[in-house]
DNA sequence: ACCTGAACACCGTTCAAGT
DNA sequence: ACCTGAACACCGTTCAAGT
């Protein structure tokens, strides 16, 4: 059912997949769906957190400083994405409720207010680190690749970047670019625990 | 065109707002629309640069600190999307390339170089501090705001949720319903801003 | 009581026919 | 040459009719 629906949006992409598909490889008929969910955003919504079910932490949580735990969290999150980047449309557009959702956000929390973090900074810092591994992965998914095509005009226009007029943004592309990959991504989250470390005595 | 597209979404949200309706407002047919734009997903993100074109820092850029300056641009961006929430949505799932985007981006790169950030760095930053506008942006707009409602069983989970397996969750969702609103945004920003000073000399 | 084919009211997009 | 009404191939959702 939520399985068939997440493969389905794997292959076709969230733009592609329709009811009738779904109901073509179940070997139903529209109708009958509803009989599993009120609707299509539901279903939708359902397929997110079969895909956040997916997350899993290797290590059991025996992490020596908080800031390892954060690391492994967002890199096992980040696994996931990338193995179902056609989902990423769908975390983007809805704050995930669903159990397994809570559950993954429950399990960091705990872990932070374990190594002392008042709760308002804990629960601000998944959603700051969700945050990030979702822009990241969409940023490596390529532009407009979360939901439709940009237009091509705008997408023309942005090739055809005047140095002149955008220099700082045109260097910074070249520069970002060229960059490795996971080198990046683990700058980035190490930029927010620094902000993390900052913060806990603000 | 753009403009009455814009005010449109303004009014009934992205779900509802349709070529069709675009169209009765402007007096015309919606084949017409076509001589415009290629497809809805351009017109669309011709709305999107509309309202990043709306963002205007009111001081001329004459910050004493670099961390004023962004402190000030992220403040003009939030009251400018605080004035169109229903475009929320296509905010989140496109990468914004529009003229007015890239005027933005350049802008803060800009100020950043300025200051002697590497160019990796301030890119990086500007990135990072578009993700927490938006995204917080969408928390205050209520979680499923963005795009859709999510599916009313998984609300009404998320409603009588169990302090007893969820107890972090719980006790943070109190803390953080119960927080001001301006002072939280703030907050959030300097936390950004303080990991930003320790990337400098990483 | 449960299930579902067929219809409903849309949608974005195209194109032949009009001017 | 430009414009557009009408059609096309869909879509999510509903419900009367079947079992």
């Amino acid at each position: 059912m939520v399985s068939a629906a997440l493969k389905l949006v794997d292959e076709v992409g969230v733009q592609a997949f329709s009811l009738r598909m779904l109901a073509d490889v179940l070997e139903s008929g529209t109708a009958t769906l509803y009989r599993h969910f009120a609707s299509k955003d539901e279903l939708m919504a359902y397929v997110v957190d079969r895909v956040l079910g997916e997350v899993h932490v290797t290590g059991q949580e025996d992490f020596a400083t908080w800031q390892d735990a954060i690391t492994a969290g967002a890199e096992a999150f980040y696994e996931t994405l990338r193995r179902h980047l056609n989902v990423l449309p769908l975390l983007m557009a809805q704050v995930p409720v669903g159990p397994n959702g809570l559950a993954n956000r429950e399990r960091l929390i705990q872990l932070l207010l374990g190594h002392g973090f008042p709760v308002e900074l804990a629960a601000r810092a998944f959603t700051a680190i969700g945050h990030y591994v979702v822009g990241f992965a969409v940023q490596q998914h390529g532009p407009g690749s979360a939901g439709p095509e940009s237009g091509p005009q705008l997408l023309d226009f942005y090739r055809h970047l005047d140095p002149a007029t955008y220099p700082a943004t045109t260097s910074a592309a070249e520069e970002l670019t060229t960059v490795p990959l996971e080198e990046e991504f683990r700058f980035g989250l190490r930029l927010i625990i620094k902000g993390l470390e900052s913060g806990r005595d603000v």
